[in-house]
DNA sequence: AAAAGTGTCAAGAAAATGTCAAGAGAGTGT
DNA sequence: ACACTCTCTTGACATTTTCTTGACACTTTT
């Protein structure tokens, strides 16, 4: 299946031609001027790109928040493009969580390439093991110590983003935020998941050996 | 203190170059012609540099390799630096743990750059050192000469907010407003914190070792 | 010595969490 | 479209933890 891109540029020329390219490559391509609109548009449809291409110039947003907006509601492969010689903001992007950087003017074929480098490198589902767990995002399959873990949807969200970020603790709203959940969701109903989670690895909310609560702060995975 | 940068560069015409421009700018470079030379001595002296500079083009090993064994025996910041195009390479410049990236041919200022950037980056530890206390405000982990504290929300809040302004007297109203207090709630509440949280950490008030009462305006950290 | 400030106990108020159970909602198969 | 199943959401209540305050002893300042 193609892959799909979302495209944020406000120049429109640019656009058009970045979006031809793109089409000529076999890509499926969205592409908005307003950085609010393509915000909007991921939150609704998180599932629906498989990485972003976002120029830095934008209107009205500042590209740094969006690239934070939009990894917080996954971590989809982001390539930033900027005028050349924003050195400090390139390093900066590499720490905001772009996963590559191109300066303009730039070579079409050479985004193309960099898109296939970098989505190469999303793919490439390897287990990821912490504690006594290991976890395929691909097939959403937990193990622990070898037993498998049925989740639900939600629940294996925010076990992964938990588990992604141990050791830090968590707010439900982050927990809320960074999963499928409505964002008007009721801070109450991440306690019933965790208990659930919980539940299902064995652990005790008293005695927690993986997900531990910290009152009046949020959820901290423990590894 | 200047900061001491090992080199690992096989041209020597371009090592020559770096070396004197690096030096220039005050820093302290060691450059090495040989990977093996160059791992050797970091080996025996790796607290002898603050940051690497590595061609990935070398004679005999690989320069990932040699930025592995590198990453292997501390987390040293490394800068790769390579022709320009290999773009593959560049992704998996970062993933194998590099810091930065840079494309020859480049403007020496841009290396220069980037050194900053990346050594500013890293010298970011997360963790808060102060007196006998590491705290790392993710985690909200406080630990005094390696044995873990457990703070509630509001003791870490304003301990924090003690320590990160250690040597100034801070007030009671102002450690109302800084941590998640009503702002309605009486001063004293704010003794009973201090008190709790001395026990926590083993001070007496009559003779505090960290947190200092200040009669008639509030409390200091010392440190 | 009086006044003002601080330390800390202990009790109760307040806030946060754990979990049950019911119902809403989403998804699936027919 | 319908029934059926699984999942998510929320209110409710019990329980736990934390925060707050009055009270009283003690210390420092005036």
């Amino acid at each position: 299946m193609s892959k799909r891109i979302l495209l944020i540029e406000d120049e429109v020329e640019m656009q058009e031609l970045i979006k031809n390219y793109l089409l000529n490559y076999g890509y499926d391509v969205t592409a908005f001027i307003h950085p609010k609109e393509a915000i909007e548009d991921f939150k609704n449809n998180r599932s629906k790109y498989d990485i972003v291409i976002l120029d830095l110039m934008l209107p009205e947003m500042d590209g740094f928040d969006v690239c934070k907006r939009l990894k917080s509601y996954s971590d989809i492969p982001i390539i930033i493009s900027s005028a050349r010689g924003d050195i400090g903001n390139k390093i900066y992007g590499f720490e905001i969580g772009a996963d590559d950087y191109l300066a303009k003017p730039y070579e079409p074929r050479e985004l193309v390439l960099r898109i296939e480098a970098v989505l190469k490198r999303a793919q490439k589902s390897d287990r990821l093991k912490i504690s006594d767990f290991s976890v395929d995002e691909s097939s959403r399959e937990v193990l622990l110590e070898d037993y498998s873990i049925d989740f639900t949807k939600v629940e294996f969200e925010i076990f992964l983003y938990l588990l992604k970020n141990r050791n830090k603790v968590i707010s439900r709203d982050q927990l809320i935020n960074a999963t499928s959940l409505h964002e008007d969701t009721k801070n109450r109903t991440i306690d019933m998941h965790i208990s659930n989670i919980r539940q299902k690895i064995g652990d005790d909310s008293k005695d927690a050996k993986y997900i531990k609560s910290v009152w009046g702060i949020g959820y901290k995975f423990i590894g």
